[in-house]
RNA sequence: GCCCGGAUGGCGGAAUUGGCAGACGCAACGGACUCAAAAUCCGUCGCCCUCUAAAGGCGUGGGGGUUCGAGUCCCCCUCCGGGCACCA
């Protein structure tokens, strides 16, 4: 039923048609194995405390568009959307103001609701996901401890930001030019226990994975170069003192092998105290000291800067020509790659060329560039010289002869090495997914492994004053783990997170089968299932949450698993995954290294999660630069549906320019697509809100127009599909624009134009779908077919060029020989003349779109 | 430094496999309607030359090339955006 407005007012319309659409519960999704399906997909927001931003609705509209046109095909379409809602501004709110981040966040979460409810958006709000919820977070916790069993998941130091003043432990993005953010105190690193996840044991997999994927090619690369996958040979150096055993390095260029002139360790790499002799001991600690004090962010930022390095005072062995090297020690060697060790080429790398050139170490060639040039450093191709033995080589060749000959000797081994590091996975923050795991000493854990099968192959441990702790993962019955309620959200000041402080719930006597528990200040239950533990205090980082989102949507109310197998089946993963492009990395190889473990575990049909992936670009401010705050150029969509409506907004937001480019907002543009949407409505609709006169029932529709109409319907179609929102916009305005201007209009070709329009503007199409007679939705009529016959046409417009210029035009039948046309068009009244006593040399006739007639053109002696 | 992506009127942008550059929209200008304005409708709208027009010339960041024909393909360069950055 639809309002009965006389004009177009879309602040009665719009909330109108929401409500018709929640109370019909148009958007539900019930799975149907006779029907294909369709699920597509938005990443998820982050619901904060100022509500959606302009670039929000960017992608949501697209997909909006892409869902409502497939469920007009007949498809059945998983559109879901929820909240990821962990994260550090809840919690930074809940320290400021002693609330409960919870209420902060449900808060923001029905603030988000209720925006995106406004749009006009076509999700299925009874799939609505929120990572904080515990009904949610008691999977991400079950998933993580299948990865925990699979032994993916481990304790270690790491150094982490810490800020003396705020107490707390700080992330990346946190510290600015060493200091902290929010203060500008002062931040210095420190070794903290931390859980890390083995990510690194699918990195091969993840770069295979890239392969059966459309996605952009720019993020392809992005994740290939972020994996870094490099091909080389680890050698042994025997080292001239031989009760210190080999040093083993790897390099990728195994060929310059005779061109070696020295060593270098990472500062902390084990071998160093051992090499140091008696005289260089001081310089090398102090060397030491220096680097310790240091982040790899500083040791980045002096990369452009003069390397630095110390002399060990010990000596190598080079396997290949018995070379004796010195080893030396330098921060620009990191012990987080490869061995921590290299053979220094100075010849052949710009690294160690820079350090051989400081410290004046012998640079010799062993590689003879292509070209002849003789300058240092040389990395190109070339042959091996000073290389007895391989002289004439070309490097390819030589690099398998030595490395097969190192092999020969077993002093060589090819091996891959990747950048790719182990994934940081704990927090030391309140506002997180606890950790289903407790510490216990090793004779409780020997007692619990008795009793349980889930427990991993390897315990996971960690030593903490001289004592081993073990890792006890709470049986999968024992979830969801919620969080305690804490008296205060500070950190703990010792670099734990708040939990640390809530001995209640920290301190505990363990059932280690059921995972019950009470407090360890309270007697000891009786049964030998009873053990002293203490709670993990970490909580897991808010990339958790949103690395299975996406499964959940397709069975969000299962209590027996995250999703039962049949929605798995039906659903699959997305068939398009719409989001920003700064996710190119961190989420999306995140969420593919957990879908890969589930798959392994055969807890997923398929190997990976995103077939298709888009990046919608990002939206500037009006003064073509990025919105922001501080600039004052945002724009909300609040603003802009009450002043020319939601429908407005996304045709707008689609008009812009193409989807994936960044563009800037503009005021005044906006104007024209809503004055497209008040055309309609006229065409459609008198001044008293009746149909219009001029729609007629029956053929009135003039040949042409009717050639228009099916265009439209061909290329709207294509652009959909195509995500090319603008060019269809851009073909619905010609078509309105034709039907404005024709003096009769079908109603057939109007209803059909309401259909093209639906996806875009749906308010107004439903709306006038049914002032127009149509029932009960614009939604449950199919997608209109363009009639391929009625795009055919008898004649069409030649275009003439002599030499390449365009000289004239012929009207002329559509299936017109070359002949006809160049006689046609030597007869052009405008051609004719620049034919005039010039011979003919060629003729090219593309049949339907051009005639180049070429003549000889006489010389002019001078130009 | 390395790897991607981009540059088209006053503005946002359009242009199958190389085939009429500037679709569509904005802004601007002229006209109709109106007492007037808004809204709406009709028209003009890349630059140069020209009284206007006809006709012509130039034109897709810059320079070269391939081609009957280049916004589109190739080489070199400039600027802008994004990513990575001592990974041996």
């Amino acid at each position: 039923m639809a309002t009965n407005s006389k004009e177009y007012d879309f602040r009665q319309i719009e909330p109108h048609w929401q409500s018709f659409w929640e109370k019909n519960q148009s958007f539900k999704a019930v799975a149907d194995p006779s029907r294909p399906k369709y699920y597509i997909l938005d990443m998820f927001p982050y619901p904060s405390g100022t509500g959606l931003h302009i670039g929000h609705p960017e992608g949501y509209t697209a997909t909006d568009i892409l869902a409502r046109y497939k469920r007009a095909r007949g498809f059945n379409v998983l559109h879901p959307i929820g909240w990821d809602a962990f994260g550090l501004p809840a919690e930074q709110h809940a320290v400021k103001t002693g609330t409960h981040p919870a209420a902060n966040t449900q808060n923001n979460i029905t603030n988000f609701r209720r925006q995106i409810k406004a749009l006009g958006f076509s999700y299925d709000w009874e799939r609505e996901v929120d990572t904080t919820d515990p009904k949610y977070f008691r999977w991400t916790q079950w998933i993580f401890l299948q990865l925990f069993r699979k032994g993916l998941a481990y304790v270690d130091e790491r150094p982490v930001w810490w800020c003396p003043e705020l107490r707390t432990v700080l992330a990346n993005e946190e510290v600015v030019d060493g200091k902290s953010e929010v203060g500008g105190f002062p931040v210095e690193r420190r070794n903290l226990r931390q859980w890390v996840l083995r990510i690194t044991a699918y990195a091969e997999q993840l770069i295979d994975g890239l392969k059966d994927v459309d996605w952009p090619e720019s993020t392809k690369r992005m994740q290939e170069a972020w994996i870094g996958r490099s091909e080389g040979a680890e050698v042994l150096f025997k080292l001239e003192d031989a009760t210190l055993g080999d040093l083993k390095i790897f390099t990728t260029r195994p060929d310059t092998l005779f061109g070696c002139t020295y060593m270098v360790l990472a500062p902390e790499h084990p071998l160093v105290a051992a090499l140091t002799t008696a005289a260089q001991r001081e310089a090398v600690e102090a060397y030491r000291r220096k680097t310790a004090a240091k982040s790899d962010v500083d040791r980045m930022s002096e990369a452009d800067k003069e390397k630095s390095g110390v002399f060990t005072g010990s000596h190598a062995i080079n396997p290949i020509n018995g070379a004796r090297v010195p080893v030396w020690i330098a921060d620009y060697v990191l012990m987080g790659y490869g061995t921590g060790a290299i053979m220094a080429v100075p010849a052949h790398d710009e690294r160690d060329f820079a350090f051989a050139k400081q410290y004046h170490l012998p640079i010799p060639r062993v590689i003879a560039a292509a070209d002849g040039s003789d300058e240092l450093p040389y990395t190109g191709d070339g042959t091996l010289i000073n290389s007895p033995g391989y002289d004439g080589l070309a490097w390819p060749e030589a690099k398998n002869k030595i490395s097969a000959d190192l092999a020969a000797r077993g002093i060589g081994k090819g091996t891959v090495n990747y950048k790719l590091r182990d994934w940081l996975f704990s927090r030391q923050r309140y506002w997180g997914e606890p950790f289903p795991i407790a510490w216990v000493n090793e004779a409780d854990y020997r007692t619990a492994a008795a009793l349980r099968q889930d427990l991993p192959a390897q315990p996971v441990t960690f030593v903490e004053q001289g004592v081993t702790q073990y890792a006890l993962p709470l049986p999968d019955a024992a979830l969801p783990l919620v969080l305690p309620e804490v008296q205060s959200y500070l950190p703990s000041g010792t670099g734990e997170s708040p939990l640390a402080n809530v001995t209640a719930w920290l301190e505990i006597w363990l059932e280690v089968r059921t995972g019950a528990s009470v407090p360890a200040t309270q007697a000891k239950p009786s049964g030998a299932a009873w053990v002293r533990a203490r709670r993990e205090t970490n909580t897991m980082p808010q990339w958790a949450g949103s690395c299975w989102y996406y499964l959940r949507y397709l069975d969000p109310a299962n209590s027996a698993a995250f999703a039962s197998p049949e929605a798995l089946k039906y659903w699959d993963v997305p068939d398009l995954y719409v989001g920003g492009a700064e996710h190119a990395v961190l989420h999306l190889l995140y969420a593919r290294f957990w879908h890969k473990v589930l798959f392994d575990l055969g807890l997923v049909p398929q190997s990976e999660p995103f077939k298709k992936l888009f990046h919608q670009g990002i939206i500037l401010g009006e003064d073509g630069v990025k919105m922001s705050k501080s600039r004052g150029n945002i724009v909300s969509p609040d603003t802009i549906i009450d002043s020319h409506g939601t429908d407005t907004l996304r045709l707008y937001l689609m008009f812009l320019g193409p989807l994936e480019a960044m563009k800037p907002w503009s005021m005044q543009q906006i104007e024209g697509v809503h004055r497209f949407l008040q055309k309609i409505w006229r065409e459609c609709l008198d001044l008293d809100g009746n149909v219009n006169a001029k729609i007629a029932d029956g053929e009135v529709d003039a040949p042409e127009t009717l050639r228009l109409l099916h265009e439209t319907i061909k290329k709207v179609g294509e652009d959909i599909e195509g995500l090319r929102y603008n060019t269809a916009i851009s073909q619905m305005m010609i078509l309105g624009n034709a039907l404005q201007k024709a003096p009769q209009v079908s109603r057939g070709t109007l209803r059909i134009f309401l259909q093209l329009l639906a996806p875009f503007a749906p308010h107004l199409a439903e709306e006038l779908w049914d002032r127009l007679g149509g029932a009960p939705s614009v939604m449950t009529a199919p997608w209109p077919t363009h009639d391929p016959a009625r795009l055919a046409v008898t004649e069409f417009k030649l275009v003439v060029q002599v030499n390449g210029k365009h000289r004239g035009e012929l009207l002329v039948p559509a299936e017109i020989t070359e002949a006809a046309a160049l006689a046609l068009a030597t007869a052009h009244p405008k051609v004719a003349p620049f034919l005039a006593g010039k011979p003919v040399k060629r003729v090219v006739h593309v049949p339907r779109k051009i005639l180049n007639i070429v003549v000889e053109v006489p010389s002019t002696g001078n130009l």
